[in-house]
RNA sequence: GGCCCCGUAGUUCAAUGGAUAGAAUAGAAGUUUCCUAAACUUUAGAUACAGGUUCGAUUCCUGUCGGGGCUACCA
């Protein structure tokens, strides 16, 4: 129950709220509000202003915005035609600071907004450094991203998370929201043990000084060197089990084994190919976990969760020189947390929860003492939550991080920026707080993004086709370098300058490339197009900036007053920056930054196709030149604010 | 086997159930005494297939075919 005092605030609010939008309001918005009031008085029709499709006109007809009229003939019991031209009528007679025009083409109602709207608009914005953004509504938003495991150096597919990651924190925080940057760093566990026995096996006390390598990287290579030994150790491993000697082997693994051995037998007899490859591979993983070397890192994990303290030296060790790769790699691209989670600090978290589920009747035991949820209802499996020996596993983790991040700063919403080959692991994550009927849990979102991928199929580290995030970037900055060298127009920067300038470009082609896409779809990373500065890329719209600040470093716009009256390039730029706060906010709202890359893509498309034709400091007349510096101002001010919520700088020159 | 996602020009991507499906790139043809040609202009080219719902379907539903992911007492 709401109590009146509190109904009484609320609606307070909401009035002040509803003011602040008037003021703001877009021209769709008003669109929608004077054709529903137009209805309401036309034909005593009550329609609400969400159910009025406006869109944007075709090019080929006049006006801006349409009505789709197909939605309320039936109920208006009226030709659309008919229809289409007493709402037209009606609405430029009573609406006049904001019509001009109309035609009806079928059921379509095109609306010409008057020029006085657009120049108002203009002259209201044009010296506005934060136009787009909203003032902070007050709510709290962690998005969690990046989370690397520290055993290898960043590829490809992490530049995909990081860079979606920031960016939409700064989407966020620009449509009114304040965000805690986050990420959980997996610092412990199998995976970093691999790369510790491995140096200690072959590193000869290699350390990055003594290498000159880059932390990370140094790391990387035992990993692959465990690989390397374990896919050796296996082999024999796996021999001995086709030739029926099992050495060490449980009485559960030796039965195992001997079932495959016979199905396998069967398979060969049947000459199911395929069958026989299965269950060899499935023989092969019972083979990998009985080598010496993956039990030796078995015993090391233990071991480390004693509290070893060679180990634990060992550990600190090697993780000092991954941090020290990250924090090069991050710095260069721009990542950056007001909060890291560490999982050595963490792992532990969760089992208090799981405890509260189990005497809530959430949660069950089974008999040999594992704790259980079951998700059968919701579409899912039944789901392991903590061991039977007690210890934790993954989700148990997530469980008491979730809770954690909600204690320690009170957010609203929780954004796990998190491969979508674990959508399954994150519902999980979200059923299990709901029923728990945490206060939190409705505030988990997943943003899942996509695998990237090459053109000769998935990344896979075992085959060395993963692209290095170092690497890569190092490629796009020498290309942008090579790139400007050839073209010679900045020969008189300074050395520094030349650096931050093929840095901006080559990071700034990086980072568009990964973002115009829908984070939530697959990609195709090709190496050598990819590299394109040309067309729908960061350095295409960096250019048409680099561009107007040219002019305006000409020439300021001097607030004089100007006529309303616009040639049709320079409309479509203002209807095109009139929609950046709208823009803002549903990349904010949908999560997704490729809407403000292909907003801002197609603002610099229309710019660069106005001034190909008219000149700007060469106006026609003073007005006209008025008009377009601050035409000008405001799209180079757009362009900015719209890459860097991307995460991308832009060039005074280049 | 079960669950989930995806099939759009040669290629990489767009399109709150709305008009003749948009871009970019590769292809063809042009533009520079004029604010940066990393630009601009013109041109050709696509909804996997079969049904259904709808005034209207790339979009929603069903099936077929094709691709991917998940389905660990790993993280």
């Amino acid at each position: 129950m709401v109590s009146f005092q509190k109904a009484t605030k609320i609606r307070v609010l909401n009035c002040t709220f509803a003011a602040q939008i008037v003021k703001r309001m877009s021209v769709v918005s008003n669109i929608k509000s004077a054709a529903s009031k137009a209805i309401n008085e036309l034909y005593q029709f009550s329609i609400n202003e969400n159910e009025i499709t406006v869109n944007a006109t075709k090019p080929e007809f006049e006006g801006e915005y349409t009505i789709v009229l197909f939605a309320f003939i039936k109920q208006l019991k009226k030709s659309p035609e008919l229809l289409g031209q007493e709402l037209g009528r009606y609405l430029v007679e009573n609406n006049k600071g904001l019509f001009s025009g109309f035609n009806v083409i079928k059921g379509f109602l095109n609306l010409s907004v008057s020029p006085v709207y657009w120049t108002g608009f203009l002259k209201n914005e044009y010296q506005n450094t934060s136009f787009g953004t909203s003032a902070s509504t007050g709510r709290k938003v962690m998005v969690e991203y990046s989370s690397p495991n520290t055993n290898k150096p960043l590829h490809l597919g992490h530049l995909r998370n990081n860079f979606l990651g920031w960016s939409i924190a700064e989407i966020l925080e620009a449509s009114g929201n304040q965000v805690i940057k986050t990420c959980i760093v997996n610092d412990r566990g199998i995976h970093i043990c691999k790369s510790m026995l491995a140096w200690q096996r072959h590193g000869n006390g290699a350390t990055p000084e003594s290498t000159g390598e880059k932390g990370d990287h140094l790391v990387g290579e035992y990993y692959v060197r465990f690989e390397e030994d374990l896919k050796a150790e296996a082999a024999i491993v796996l021999d001995q089990f086709l030739s029926r000697e099992f050495e060490h082997l449980s009485e559960e693994e030796e039965s195992a084994v001997m079932t495959l051995l016979d199905a396998m037998d069967h398979a060969v007899l049947a000459q199911n190919k395929e069958k026989y490859n299965a269950l060899k591979s499935e023989l092969n993983e019972i083979a990998r976990s009985n080598t010496p070397i993956m039990k030796e890192a078995k015993q090391m994990l233990l071991k480390w969760e004693q509290g070893d303290a060679e180990v634990l030296e060992l550990w600190n060790r090697m993780n000092a020189w991954v941090y020290a790769g990250f924090d090069e790699t991050y710095k260069r691209i721009g990542s950056d947390f007001d909060k890291i989670y560490y999982e050595s600090k963490t792992y532990l978290l969760g089992k208090d929860i799981v405890e509260e589920g189990l005497q809530k009747g959430i949660l069950f035991k089974k008999e040999d003492g594992s704790v259980w949820i079951d998700l059968t209802a919701e579409g899912l499996d039944q789901k392991l939550v903590l061991r039977k020996d007690g210890t934790s596993v993954y989700i148990t983790q997530d469980l008491g991080l979730a809770q954690l991040k909600y204690q320690e700063y009170g957010i609203n919403e929780s954004i796990y920026v998190v491969g979508d080959e674990q959508n399954y692991h994150l519902k999980v994550l979200e059923l299990i707080l709901q029923k728990l009927q945490f206060p939190y849990a409705n505030g988990i979102t997943h943003l899942s993004y996509g695998m990237v991928e090459l053109p000769t199929g998935k990344m896979k580290s075992r085959e060395g086709t993963v692209v290095d995030a170092d690497d890569l970037v190092d490629e796009m900055i020498s290309i942008a370098k090579e790139k400007t060298e050839e073209l010679g127009k900045v020969k008189d920067f300074e050395e520094d300058e030349l650096k931050q300038l093929h840095d901006t470009i080559g990071l700034g082609a990086l980072k568009f490339f990964l973002l115009r896409v829908d984070p939530k779809k697959r990609m195709v990373f090709n190496p050598e197009e990819s590299i394109d500065f040309h067309g729908f890329t960061g350095p295409f719209v960096q250019y048409t900036y680099a561009r107007i600040k040219s002019i305006l470093r000409k020439q300021q716009p001097k607030a004089v007053s100007y006529a309303a009256s616009l040639l049709p390039m320079e409309k479509n730029i203002l209807v095109s920056l009139e929609q950046f706060p709208t823009i803002i906010q549903e990349a904010g709202n949908d999560h997704d930054p490729s809407k403000i890359a292909i907003f801002v893509f197609n603002l610099a498309k229309s710019f660069n196709s106005f001034y190909t034709e008219h000149s700007v400091t060469n106006a026609e007349t003073e007005e006209k030149k008025e008009l377009r510096l601050q035409l000008a101002q405001l799209t180079s001010q757009v362009i900015e604010t719209s890459m860097r919520l991307l995460g991308i700088n832009v060039p005074q020159r280049m």
